[in-house]
DNA sequence: CGTCATGTTGAACTCTCTCAACTTATGTGG
DNA sequence: CCACATAAGTTGAGAGAGTTCAACATGACG
């Protein structure tokens, strides 16, 4: 594992065929916080709605086809986002082809914690999504005259460092099942929030996607699926819709 | 690796023959920002220099023996911390006895960032440490009444948060060279910004605290050691102080 | 109906882990 | 002061686990 020679990527390039909407991105003046479903699990939820007016004159709105990319990494960073609807993945890419998944993207998650003038991730669409955008500058403008937004912004930062922490735990230390366990219980979990149930867990991202998210490899990530299907904890027809048959068990598999 | 039986922990246990000061904590009244050697790097740097006395007022100061623990994963957060002198580890430890140390803090460092209620590591003193001591509350104060502190709590947490990701990509697509590389290298950088040279790393830490926080056995580490030093990358004859003797090749080893 | 992407399964290989021995350094107690 | 015990680090040989390589199955799409 020192630095492949022949980088097996199959699964990694941007797909010569072109996925669905690849380049799929267009740009509309904001709709409105009123509606928005994910109000309630956002940075925005600091604001008092009577407040909400100045979050929208900032902002924009993005809708990007699946597949479509809405940021680069080593690209300027010139606005932030908040996912409204669908699934997106962050993405960091080595060199030789190797290929890190650091995280999902679902409403009401922030896209812009970060220090750094560029991204550090390839922010890619799994599913049709939509954002609100802010550019950088209206954003600092925004927390200077609401602390409560930074404040809230501090949280959701703190809570993403938690769950990042927690990942460390799962690459460490976790065997591939116990990893694979854990990543359908916190998805799930995420999903629940967001008006899921708790027995289900949609999966719009492929076997490729969670293997470079758990730091496996795909056939790896469908044996442990195999395995937790055949211990009776999951079930699924659909690869992309799982079952949580056991929850109690996959909690165990998981490692507590 | 699902579950071992026998929890092969022979260098985790916190050691039954006490350590130097085991237990060894002294708290004190704050002895003043002007003197402090990590202003620069601390979220402190955030408020003007005249405005410290305020900092001050609110603060403590701990004093650990090495092995001493600073607070206990699972424990009721009252308290956030900034490291002054020493170097600590950040511990989670699972029932089985698996081990992770999800990083290692240094003077100026943050301990705090966490929207949960209990804390959700284990700090312990590698070295003698000393910290300030903030009473959760009164960083709350003071953190409304001077927006600015609360700007660089943000942005401390957003530096933690892309360091953390990075640390991502070392676990889960890294080969063991290669993390340590990585290792040495941010290990060496954020020294050298703390007054060291930069072609010499110091680690107080073991080969287990090494092993737990790049996700390998001892053996696999103190190898990677005698790889590198094979390959002319580095060099040591105490294995706690590492001289960067080529640092591009070290990078290079760490995969860029 | 063929093609392509995705997902699953099998067999061989590789690399890390496990187990074990040995070295060196440190501290204790006779 | 030195023998002994303990902890830390290094090194070797075997075993196990995930990866790699390969084949096959399924479903979407033109």
């Amino acid at each position: 594992m020192q630095a492949k020679p022949p980088p097996s990527v199959t699964h990694h390039v941007p797909s010569p065929a072109a996925r669905p909407g690849q380049g799929g991105t267009r740009r509309l003046p904001h709709a409105g916080c009123d509606g928005c479903l994910s109000r309630h699990l956002a940075v925005c939820a600091a604001l008092p709605a009577a407040e909400t007016h100045a979050l929208e004159a900032a902002a924009g709105e993005v809708m990007l086809a699946a597949g479509a990319t809405l940021a680069h990494e080593g690209a300027a960073r010139r606005e932030v986002y908040t996912v409204t609807r669908g699934m997106l993945r962050r993405v960091r890419l080595l060199p030789d082809g190797r290929r890190l998944v650091a995280g999902f993207l679902m409403p009401g998650d922030f896209i812009g914690f970060s220090g750094a003038p560029a991204y550090r991730h390839t922010i890619e669409a799994i599913t049709e999504s939509v954002l609100c955008v802010f550019p950088m500058q209206s954003m600092r403008r925004l927390c200077e005259r609401y602390p409560e937004l930074e404040s809230g912004m501090l949280a959701q930062a703190c809570a993403e460092l938690d769950a990042t922490r927690a990942s460390l735990m799962l690459l460490a230390r976790m065997g591939p099942s116990e990893r694979l366990a854990g990543f359908l219980i916190d998805l799930a979990e995420r999903q629940r929030l967001r008006g899921g149930t708790a027995h289900h867990v949609d999966l719009p991202m492929t076997r490729a996607d969670i293997a470079d998210h758990l730091g496996l490899t795909i056939e790896t990530v469908s044996r442990s699926f195999t395995r937790l299907r055949q211990a009776g904890t999951i079930a699924f027809d659909d690869p992309r819709r799982i079952d949580l048959v056991d929850l109690p068990a996959l909690r165990a598999a998981a490692g507590l």
